[in-house]
DNA sequence: GCCTGTGAATCCATTCACAGCT
DNA sequence: AGCTGTGAATGGATTCACAGGC
């Protein structure tokens, strides 16, 4: 990454995955270039914005023109590590859990599960695509390392998620994805995100309350 | 809703449901009264933060005491609105639109679904839970009114999600909730939130990626 | 002494506006 | 002329620090 020494503000990092979807779509139609502006409208955010944040990582663009999609894309990917391939294991195989597991987003964008662990007795065991079986969480320990994986996805029951969260990072997990609606203890090296669908929706209700 | 002069900002909505889910084990532990530096801690945020927020409301609080914890989530749960009932519809049937369908969680709070809508003729038909039956999108329009539905969930491809968003406006739809992942153009008056977790997932890889 | 409520100070992000390159 | 990159200005939100009440 070209300039670290700026302190990149969390924000910006957060648009970047925005900025990329319509970049793909571009790219799909084949425009060759594209301005702060269009770019913004596309958005739905501040032309200024856009090149500010883009400038923290280099100078993309050219003056006078605009930035090339194809190559602004390319490094956008390559700052979030999008380029990449990402190994992840899913905690939880409940609904939420096997609807994620059977996700296209992720493995389009190239996040792959590569294990499955839930406690329920009735589910450990079972073969799932690409051979993979249902397994008791006490095996996260052993299979972090083996199978190289860097993020997990948490889709417990909220009570056990602080445990599973715990459990991962001790076998090396520095990365965690947690859709349970608790806030995770974590320790300094590692990340947290939280997705919480009531949070999104008690914020509509607020807002819908407020319209009268 | 008290105060409504000071503009109340965006940032103390979210922290709302935050405060709340502590507030509600506090309950059922029945400690009866919390100060602004253990509910900071337990939700992970600043002290002061807690009480600004709290006092755009109303002056929950008693100096050299705390908050009485029954009557400020009693309170929170007003301002957001989570002691109404709200009457929701799902728009995408798939995997994630039949696990947001069947998460508990929402009905705990508040939120049922009365609608269920799919394009997909296979679904169409289906009964689930509660004699709701899948129907074609196009049901929208008339479905909205009936059944005086007030937030909408989108959890279609991406591709089909605006088309649908416009269905929901145009029935008299306010708010909406869209796990596509693509950006909603609404109308001034509508509020969406969007849950995407792909960008929860490349800002966790954005982070694992620079510690080293 | 303890803890809330809140003006003041600080910090951070967004937007403006223009210099500089093509 | 057009559009980026960026210092300066603005606008918000967070945190500090303390006055005021229990």
């Amino acid at each position: 990454m070209l300039r670290n020494h700026k302190k990149i503000p969390e924000p910006t990092i957060e648009r970047l995955p925005l900025y990329s979807r319509p970049l793909e779509e571009l790219l799909k139609a084949e425009v060759p270039v594209v301005s702060s502006d269009t770019l913004a409208k596309l958005c739905g955010v501040n032309p200024a914005q856009v090149r500010k944040d883009l400038a923290y990582f280099g100078e993309f663009g050219v003056r006078g023109v605009g930035y090339e999609v194809a190559s602004l894309l390319k490094e956008i990917k390559k700052i979030l590590g999008t380029d990449r391939k990402w190994r992840l294991c899913l905690v939880g195989f409940g609904n939420l859990g096997s609807a994620l597991f059977e996700n296209h987003n992720f493995r389009r964008r190239g996040y792959t599960f590569v294990a499955v662990f839930d406690s329920d007795p009735a589910k450990i065991g079972r073969i799932l695509e690409n051979g993979i079986v249902v397994e008791h969480p006490k095996k996260i320990k052993e299979a972090v390392p083996r199978l190289h994986i860097q993020i997990g996805v948490i889709a417990t029951p909220p009570f056990k998620a602080q445990r599973v969260a715990e459990m991962l990072f001790s076998a090396g997990v520095r990365a965690v994805l947690n859709f349970a609606p608790i806030q995770i203890r974590k320790p300094e090296c590692c990340v947290v995100e939280n997705v919480d669908f009531t949070i999104s929706l008690e914020n509509l209700a607020y807002h819908l309350a407020k319209l009268h």
